[in-house]
DNA sequence: GAAATAGTGTCTATCAGACAGTATTGA
DNA sequence: TCAATACTGTCTGATAGACACTATTTC
């Protein structure tokens, strides 16, 4: 990491410690889960951790360094990722002063690749529980698990982020399903097609629907340039 | 900075830089101002930046670190302070890979310090036009002015962040045309009331009133322990 | 009383949600 | 034809905003 040193900065032991934490989460058997890693070495060695790592010289920015984070710790590629927060201090990593900058990310169950990552054997998804997960944490990361999940679940109330958490293609039903699971209350069908609608942010997938012994329903897509959308009132 | 390394870390040498910016908004004169300093060194000396500096040893905390940057470069204290985001990559700062953590202060222009801190010579208050302000800033610095502007817009819509732009005394329809200038559209007298009552946050301040040629119009204060409220809807 | 602004009451168009009805499939 | 779920239309109670009205002060 070359400094031309153009300007007065602080001495390199006198800097913090800097890296990226990320809260992956996921539907799973019908509940909201996370994915943790167990870490190898000190400090809180055997602890249960959010994947995350040191920035590198090689990164070449905080998100990139959060997308490398999400390859070599879970093995996944380009889904929704959002930043939720800096969180630093003296106190909260015992090697010195440190900070982390926290990210969301989002993906749908049929994208979990069957290996985790190179540490396979050390990572592993948890159902979410209100606010938390049953091992302890390291460092602040229950902190900042916390904070994630209630980030997404606020923003269920008012956005279509939900559609990062089902496969590229879905039905209507699906969506709903999923909003209905995060947000643990019933929506009105009528009321919730006239929101999805007024949005416009899906595409029918023609000629394609899904078997049963019923009426089966349209399979949607989102449209190509689709970037989160907020509703006008609170879904 | 003493790091006991009780784990691996990065060598110094290879540690990113850490800073804190500020964004410091207040309305002057009918319109939103931001506080800028002007840098005496390099890089990008003689532009103007947001206050920030360093991560230093001896701060408690991120917000800690924001809240020294404020009372150093504009003499303030305990304003309504905001985690924006954290913008970082290799590029950023010539003297080498560089984070910094974004935060938003607000403050009512009557606690405004005669002296601008320190450097008062070098700090001022620049007209927010758009999404941002006349001279060319240093480093990214337009950019997080930019997102720290459109975050204090969007909450106008929905909370009652503006409270914190006003004296600790203040009447409706001074609330009333906060909100006005801050959304640039007129909203009808009744309908905001009905909104500021549903919320509950504010208490009058009896036998204390307002001198004019007309009925004048009762104080008013935020409750002891109000947190920025979230309307139902959108203001 | 006039002027000016503070504050309140009422009316109505809109609309979100409740609910009932129709559509479409497999068995 | 029945069962099951997809999908749509309609009705109604709630309400946000438009607007008019009353209140209170100085001159």
């Amino acid at each position: 990491m070359k400094q031309p040193q153009t300007g007065p900065v602080p001495a390199p032991a006198e800097r913090p410690l800097l890296t990226v934490d990320v809260t992956i989460l996921t539907l799973r058997d019908d509940s909201l889960q996370a994915l943790l890693v167990r870490r190898a070495e000190p400090p809180h060695a055997g602890r249960w951790a959010l994947p995350g790592g040191f920035i590198r010289p090689d990164d070449i920015s905080l998100e990139g360094a959060a997308r490398r984070v999400l390859l070599d710790k879970a093995g996944i590629e380009t889904p929704y990722l959002e930043q939720l927060g800096s969180y630093g201090d003296a106190k909260r990593d015992p090697r010195g002063w440190s900070a982390t900058v926290a990210y969301v990310a989002l993906i749908a169950s049929d994208r979990l690749e069957p290996r985790h990552g190179r540490n396979a054997d050390a990572a592993s998804w948890w159902p979410i529980v209100g606010t938390s997960v049953a091992p302890t944490l390291a460092f602040d990361h229950a902190r900042i698990l916390a904070a994630a999940i209630g980030r997404v679940r606020a923003k269920v109330e008012y956005t279509t982020l939900p559609v990062h958490l089902l496969p590229a293609k879905f039905t209507l039903p699906d969506l709903q399903r999923v909003y209905e699971q995060l947000l643990d209350r019933k929506l009105d069908k009528s009321a919730f097609r006239k929101r999805i609608a007024e949005v416009d942010f899906l595409e029918p997938v023609e000629g394609e629907r899904r078997a049963a012994s019923n009426r089966p329903a349209q399979l949607w897509r989102v449209k190509p340039d689709h970037r989160t959308v907020f509703f006008d009132r609170t879904i």
